[in-house]
DNA sequence: CGAAAAATTGACCAAACTCAAGGGTGGTGG
DNA sequence: CCACCACCCTTGAGTTTGGTCAATTTTTCG
């Protein structure tokens, strides 16, 4: 599927899960007033919206934002899945109580981080995700979206975050040009940010 | 038991999940530089710590705020209760499906409302919440937390909150005072924050 | 090449924070 | 009964952070 592709509106009835295989995504909520805000970046691996086959209707939308696989999967075959495969299950119950503990952190960075920190945090955070799903993020990573975007998930005006990640480059800390983020000093950069990475941690043992 | 008891302390390991039977409770995230960001405040019937039991140990701590009764119920237990009562099982889900929602609208509040709109959404939601657990909040409810307290959940500062909740004095929508919210315009307040309750409502059919 | 999207910058403004000082209020012990 | 203390609330003055408006430049892509 291509990039800016829409796959659930908020508000639409739901009856399937989303298995994001690769690319990136985006999950977000709309306000009346036309603003957005972006809420996390579900990466391969990922599933979308468990909590809303529950609930009867997504209360989220979710698009792509680069050329990216996502696969439905329909509630019945997920509970399938859970009743015969036990470890499966576990798998699924852990990747879940992750999700919403990623979504947590990112409500404390929005509530109580400057724009600096919150951006560095964020970006610690993506290079440490991508890294446990065995990609190389040393030198950096790619993260293809446009400031807009970027702005609407760190709840600041792209305006705004323009000059927080000049800042940044200015410190030598991380340079965002073309889709890509170089990091130039994580050491720095994940002190600058606070960053535990406890929450995104593999559970102690699991297949 | 009494106020202001910690049940639990972040990266405490975790066998139990803790059942709200009475009272305010509320779960927070400490920052390293002393700063706390209140997540979500917990009412008689929601149930605290359902993921972390999946992880293995707390990412949040979990405190009562007034006089509350708080039962913890052993992962063991939740398992047998789970399996034998799939009517208790769907309950539980929706309920940790519905805990989601509202710490996915606290995020979009602090990430893209402004301070006194974000502070007039938590009211209403809280009035919300409490009606839908049978209590009257036409004139208002009884919230027993201090200015501090407020301020760590909404991501300001006591300062500020205090400045915004003399704004919604003077427009005549809300008093706050002594523990307790007085609405005086809920529908001015409903228009104000922008308030769409469709996260908070029951499922279509449940026991 | 040329149009559209995205990034960047400057000047100015508004929202929220900091620092500092008072005021209430309820509880406790003298 | 009152003085005192702890805790919380309130307010003012000044600063900082982040937002708004309005260009301009750069990049991307057909």
């Amino acid at each position: 599927m291509g990039a800016h592709q829409q796959l659930v509106r908020e508000n639409d009835t739901i009856d399937d899960v989303f298995v994001v295989q690769s690319g990136w995504t985006c999950i977000y909520k709309l306000l009346p007033d036309g603003g957005r805000q972006v809420l996390a970046f579900p990466l391969p691996g990922d599933i979308v919206g468990i909590s809303f086959l529950t609930l009867g209707r997504a209360l989220i939308a979710l698009e792509s934002i680069s050329e990216a696989e996502v696969s439905p999967l329909s509630a019945a075959a997920l509970a399938r899945v859970r009743a015969n495969h036990p470890r499966v299950a576990r798998a699924l119950d852990w990747s879940h109580a992750r999700d919403v503990a990623i979504l947590t952190e990112h409500l404390v960075n929005l509530g109580r981080r400057s724009a600096l920190v919150r951006t560095g945090h964020f970006i610690i955070e993506c290079a440490e995700r991508l890294r446990l799903l065995g990609f190389d993020t040393d030198g950096g990573f790619d993260l293809p979206l446009n400031q807009y975007l970027l702005a609407d998930a760190l709840g600041l005006t792209s305006i705004h975050l323009n000059r927080v990640l000049r800042q940044l480059r200015e410190a030598d800390l991380a340079t965002f040009r073309a889709g890509k983020f170089v990091i130039h000093d994580i050491k720095a950069l994940r002190e600058l940010a606070g960053f535990d990475g406890a929450y995104l941690a593999p559970p102690p043992r699991m297949p």
